[in-house]
DNA sequence: ATAGTATATCGACGATTGACGATATAACCG
DNA sequence: CGGTTATATCGTCAATCGTCGATATACTAT
């Protein structure tokens, strides 16, 4: 994809802010798609650094279940497992979520400005027939 | 449930902030994870307003299944469409995201103050055996 | 009434997810 | 060496997802 770093859509808009790919965004979000990963994701932001045991305790689901949700956060670069045999201590990589955080902001932002503008609903010409 | 806002996990711990629903966070996210969608709302974000068909042509993915992601974004919150038949006018219900950007800033900003600390694992009394 | 238009829904399909128990791995300790 | 421990992986299953083409819906315009 070679494709310039705005979105071919006719007139009056603002560009299209794909300095951060839209993947990435969605590859962070689905890390963040299940309520039991969200659980983990607090609890170690609660106590800094937590070993598998403790969070399978306090998730109450099976171990190999939970062992899956911290792979999939660990694969999405959310959190980090250090090795300290046989136990892994994790602990949240707080910097991988901060193009989300970015992507959010944008659109957040967007809103404070949105006061001065009438709301009437923009169609393209070609839609108009 | 009725378990209180805090987890009952061991000493030295700050509280777990659970005012914000996890599954509520999770929802979010799952509409959040598909590129499609990612791209969608970027595009919402830069015309402000774009009728259904619009978006199909920039997708690029079949109408029916535009249509749907249309649906999971709509039912998650985070747009809103608006009826002018035969058309359906779709925009950013932007506090909708809101609380997942609170979510977000707790993780973030804890990163802030996360200088002054020393990082040895932290294992609960009890996996020490 | 009829035709056209934009969108939604349906039914099918393969792919992915989330859950589990069982088992494997890889260390450490008698 | 053989047991213990913490975690990872495997195999299975039902459920959900993403996609499509076909069709239904519900207005407008002729």
């Amino acid at each position: 994809m070679n494709a310039p770093t705005q979105v071919p859509c006719s007139a009056t808009n603002l560009p299209v802010d794909n300095s951060i790919a839209g993947e990435d965004i969605a590859l962070i979000a689905k890390a963040l798609s299940h309520p039991a990963r969200i659980q983990i994701i607090r609890l170690l932001l609660s106590k800094k650094t937590c070993i598998g045991g403790d969070i399978v305790d306090v998730i109450g689901l099976a171990q190999s279940t939970v062992s899956e949700h911290l792979r999939i956060l660990k694969a999405s670069g959310i959190i980090i497992g250090e090795i300290t045999r046989p136990r892994v201590c994790y602990s949240l990589n707080i910097p991988r979520l901060r193009p989300f955080n970015e992507f959010l902001n944008l659109i957040l932002d967007s809103d404070v400005e949105a006061s001065n503008e009438e709301s009437a609903c923009w169609v393209s010409p070609e839609s108009k027939q």
